[in-house]
RNA sequence: GGGCUCUUAGCUCAGUUGGUUUAGAGCGCUACCUUGACACGGUAGAGGUCAGAGGUUCGAAUCCUCUAGGGCCCACCA
């Protein structure tokens, strides 16, 4: 066996092993009926993204659930893939065909949409193949697209099943409008953002001639559709004009005053303009009183043909300017306010969406989001944390209907067809909804349509992901077994867009929840606490991490930082945390692997046929208590989702009780015999206890764990350390009385290397120890292990036993009760000792006094447990013994 | 306007149902150590009235109320 190098090279070993997963097929999943399936589907990421550190923490957590569910036997399958992400995409291809000089319009639908598809070839998917140099076990095998053919195909039956059954609808409504983008928004994808706007206060003359009324606006402009102006019914002020009219500036037209609940006496004048073609409330008022809907913008944010000549044609904003400046000129600007209010913002472009009615298709979200709302509160579904129930409970009860249309030409196009037929019949109008192009007209018997421009909005396929990458709606062995996924893992603020939207459709599709679990994840921060993104430049490319650090050593950190549902303020030399683990883990193996070679070259035989002796060794017995607690409480964390909480444990069992501890046993057992059968049974042990832990670390960092692995053995061919079982706890082996008994042990030596340190003594200087035992089992400890006392405390003599005087100019501490001495004649410096004594002395005391107070009150001795009171008073013995003891060894200081 | 969340060592954060805790970790800091696994390391330290006030309880970092200050989400206030 070649020598391992002196540190972790993760680059040199990553490829490789992953190669060697994929290679031999261990990430796919097939139906296997002796096995329990355990699914995950990733949040397809779009087409056009990269990885993000978001991502690494989203993808290391599905990858560790899916790997150590893989692990304890169950058949996995964790189904990758990639979303067409209609606005994005066409946006980064539009652009790119800018550079071009060529324009979308021009280049006509099927031409563009040829272009995104050779886009998508050429540079589609980084993001997936980014995921593999993080190690994910994903099934590359079943790699999905939302536009695939089968999934498009899942797409049109589902719009086609809601139309049939009355839960799709066309309809004219106000939605959000993106003039750059020319597309319809749903509410989700805008965001509101606090901007100093103005309040205009406008005059409208009454039509009597006596008077007018003011109204207050943030919008000018639309004051060329207003068509009434509307105020509080209980409003007293007003009362006398409901019914009347006012003469509209500029348009010239007259429109009714009218009385609506709706308005806010209190808010401005207490009169508002009513314009339904560009306010969702107005047009709330416009339905509730048959008002005339007036669209005076085109789909590009121009003035058209509805307004005065003089307006048509201008933008939004410079006919906004230009009203304000006819207006003021009619002497009909009575003043103007700074207002703060909140504006919408296209999510991708950030242009400030208008409120615009057009025909857009919706889907009636009532039934469907009742079913979903059910499945979450009764339990089927478990959210993690638990607190996104409400936010879930909060957006179900008051859901809206949701407007799928888009008006992109990339995505999945609605199947609606109309009748261009010569001769159409009234009913020609009405859309033919079918998967396939109608034959003929069931009303004229043309054979001519015209299919819905519109596409679908992305997360219409989105929300089918769960059962749509299985092949639905062809049912199918794989369906049938890998659905309902288990986990899910995502990010809360997709909450409403997808994970609502999918158990929506699990239900109405499939009859059952798309996934059990629901796990939300932090967010990834800098060190500000800013959120990660592109402007800010602040978003490290995980790629350069795993160069710098190696993949596991970016998964285990990331994975340590991130408890559920808490914010992660992250930056990359936080890493160094998981490449110095990942470290440590290579040379505890190292260790192992050269002693055991040592030990083979000195016997002339092969050790691995040496069994480990019984453990009749302390160490062993505690470094066994200590695996399969370990392993007990690491099972348990990750079933309750908290991986935090398990690489933790994981950390503190391999570094601190195994390398700090453990291998110190281990050096010092060997040293100490020339028997070569008790030293392969010693290193054997270590070994065997140390892949048993490499086990459960696998999930976390996999390459590392994969490479020692490797080395641990002769490995035949496909063997690896993916496909060994989980370590099962062996409860019986968890034995507290020798957890204590090493506690002991441990104390003793920290106490020794206390007062070697805090006496300045060098690290070479061998010291006496004496230590006075009152107690058989810590005696017997303590004889047991004598020479690893004395290799470990770097002691020349341990003397043990019980009534051993006080050696003179010894420096002293007491372990559990019993006492200890360093002789250190001509090396003790008699001002610290009594300093350091009586600095101990004092601390006890401060620890006496509240044990005391709690036993003295007499409500605590009424009403606390037994076994509590018990240990305070066990605690209170034990200071008073140990306080004791100091002060006699301080009076005898000089002596 | 509603709702959620956070405030624990210089920094970044753990702390599951209140009691084995003398409140832990990593980084940073101090002293010593290149000892045959590891300086990406070892040993020993320093450092915290758990944001503040009240309450419940025998007992609170942990449960409740309020206050202050961060962050987030939802909502039609023109």
């Amino acid at each position: 066996m070649q020598e391992l190098p002196k540190s972790y090279a993760p680059q040199e070993v990553e490829d490789k092993w992953y190669q060697f997963w994929e290679s031999n097929g261990f990430f796919h999943g097939v139906p296997n009926k002796q096995k329990t399936p355990y699914t995950v589907v990733i949040p397809p990421p779009n087409i056009t993204g990269i990885l993000t550190m978001g991502h690494v923490l989203n993808n290391t957590l599905q990858d560790v659930f899916v790997r150590w569910r893989r692990m304890q036997g169950y058949e996995t399958c964790w189904v990758p893939g990639t979303d067409h992400a209609g606005i994005a995409t066409q946006h980064v291809v539009e652009k790119s065909l800018m550079k071009e000089g060529i324009v979308r319009r021009e280049m006509g639908r099927e031409q563009f949409v040829q272009r995104v598809w050779q886009w998508k070839e050429l540079y589609g998917g980084t993001i997936i193949k980014q995921l593999r140099k993080l190690g994910t076990s994903c099934d590359w095998q079943r790699e999905r697209f939302t536009m695939d053919k089968g999934l498009s195909d899942a797409v049109q039956e589902v719009f086609v099943r809601l139309y049939n059954k009355g839960l799709i609808y066309k309809g004219k409504y106000i939605v959000n409008w993106c003039p750059k983008d020319h597309t319809a928004l749903s509410d989700d994808e805008v965001n509101f953002s606090e901007s100093n706007g103005h309040l205009w206060y406008l005059h409208y003359p009454l039509e009597s001639g006596d008077g007018h009324i003011t109204v207050a606006t943030t919008r000018p402009e639309t004051m060329l559709g207003d068509t009434a102006v509307a105020v509080n019914p209980k409003d007293e002020r007003y009362a006398h004009l409901v019914g009347k009219k006012v003469r509209l500036p500029l348009a010239h037209r007259a429109i009714p005053i009218i009385a609506d609940d709706f308005v806010d006496a209190s808010f401005g004048t207490g009169a508002v303009k009513v314009t339904p073609a560009h306010d969702p409330n107005d047009y709330q008022i416009g339905e509730r009183h048959a008002l005339e809907k007036i669209i005076v913008m085109d789909t590009s944010g121009k003035m058209n043909e509805h307004v005065p000549t003089k307006y048509r044609g201008m933008d939004r904003y410079e006919c906004r300017k230009e009203v304000l400046r006819d207006l003021e000129k009619e002497g009909l600007l009575e003043k103007t306010e700074n207002h703060v209010h909140s504006v919408g913002h296209c999510y991708r472009c950030d242009t400030v969406i208008e409120p615009y009615l057009s025909d857009q298709w919706f889907v009636k979200m009532k039934l469907l989001a009742d079913k979903a709302l059910a499945v979450v509160m009764n339990g089927d579904i478990k959210f993690y944390p638990d607190r996104w129930t409400k936010v879930y409970e909060h957006w179900m009860t008051n859901i809206r209907d949701w407007c799928i249309s888009r008006q992109l030409w990339w995505g999945h196009r609605v199947p609606a067809w109309y009748c261009l037929g010569d001769a159409p019949t009234p009913e020609c109008k009405n859309p033919v909804v079918s998967v396939t192009k109608p034959e003929r007209c069931a009303h004229c018997g043309s054979d001519k349509f015209r299919q819905d421009e519109d596409v679908l909005d992305t997360w219409f396929s989105s929300w089918l992901w769960p059962f749509s990458v299985f092949g639905w709606p062809e049912e199918n062995e794989d369906l049938a077994y890998f659905y309902p996924t288990d986990t899910l893992v995502t990010a809360p603020d997709i909450i409403f867009f997808w994970v609502a939207r999918m158990v929506m459709a699990g239900l109405e599709f499939r009859g059952r929840i798309p996934f059990k679990h629901v796990y939300f994840t932090s967010i990834i921060r800098d060190m500000q606490g800013r959120k990660m993104s592109k402007s800010l430049g602040n978003s490290p490319d995980p790629l350069d991490v795993i160069a710098t650090y190696g993949a596991d050593a970016l998964r285990f950190t990331i994975l340590y930082l991130a408890p559920i549902g808490q914010d992660v303020l992250y930056s990359n030399e936080k890493c160094e945390m998981g490449r110095n683990f990942a470290n440590k883990i290579w040379n505890a193996g190292r260790f192992l692997l050269m002693n055991r070679e040592a030990i083979e070259a000195e016997s002339h035989s092969d050790l691995s046929i040496v069994s480990p002796s019984s453990p009749d060794d302390l160490s062993d017995t505690w470094i066994l208590s200590r695996f399969n607690a370990t392993v007990k409480e690491t099972t348990a964390a990750l079933e309750r989702l908290q991986v935090n909480e398990s690489a933790k444990m994981l950390y503190d069992f391999m570094w601190h009780d195994f390398c700090d501890w453990y291998v110190e046993f281990v050096k010092n057992r060997i040293a100490g015999t020339s028997d070569v059968n008790l030293k392969c049974s010693i290193v054997n042990r270590a070994i065997r206890i140390y892949e048993e832990t490499l086990k459960l670390l696998h999930p976390f960092m996999p390459f590392v764990t994969e490479e020692i692995w490797q080395h641990l053995d002769e490995r035949k061919g496909g063997e690896s350390i993916m496909k060994a079982p989980w370590p099962g706890a062996d409860t019986a082996s968890i034995v507290a009385s020798k957890e204590a008994e090493m506690e002991f042990l441990q104390g003793v030596i920290s106490a020794v290397r206390t007062i070697r340190s805090e006496m300045n003594l060098p690290p070479a200087k061998e010291l006496e120890v004496v230590i006075n035992c009152h107690d058989d089992l810590k005696l017997k400890v303590l004889d047991a292990n004598r020479p690893s006392i004395e290799r470990m405390a770097k002691a020349s003599s341990v003397s043990i036993g019980t009534n051993l005087p006080k050696p003179g100019y010894s420096a002293s501490a007491v372990v559990q009760g019993q006492e200890i001495f360093v002789p250190l004649k001509g090396l003790i410096d008699l001002d610290i000792e009594r300093s350091r004594l009586e600095k101990e002395i004092a601390r006890l005391e401060g620890q006496l006094r509240g044990v005391d107070a709690k036993l003295e009150n007499p409500n605590f001795a009424g009403k606390a447990p037994a076994d509590v009171i018990q240990k305070e008073k066990d605690k209170r013995e034990n200071f008073n013994q140990t306080i004791v003891k100091l002060k006699n060894s301080l009076s005898q200081l000089s002596n």
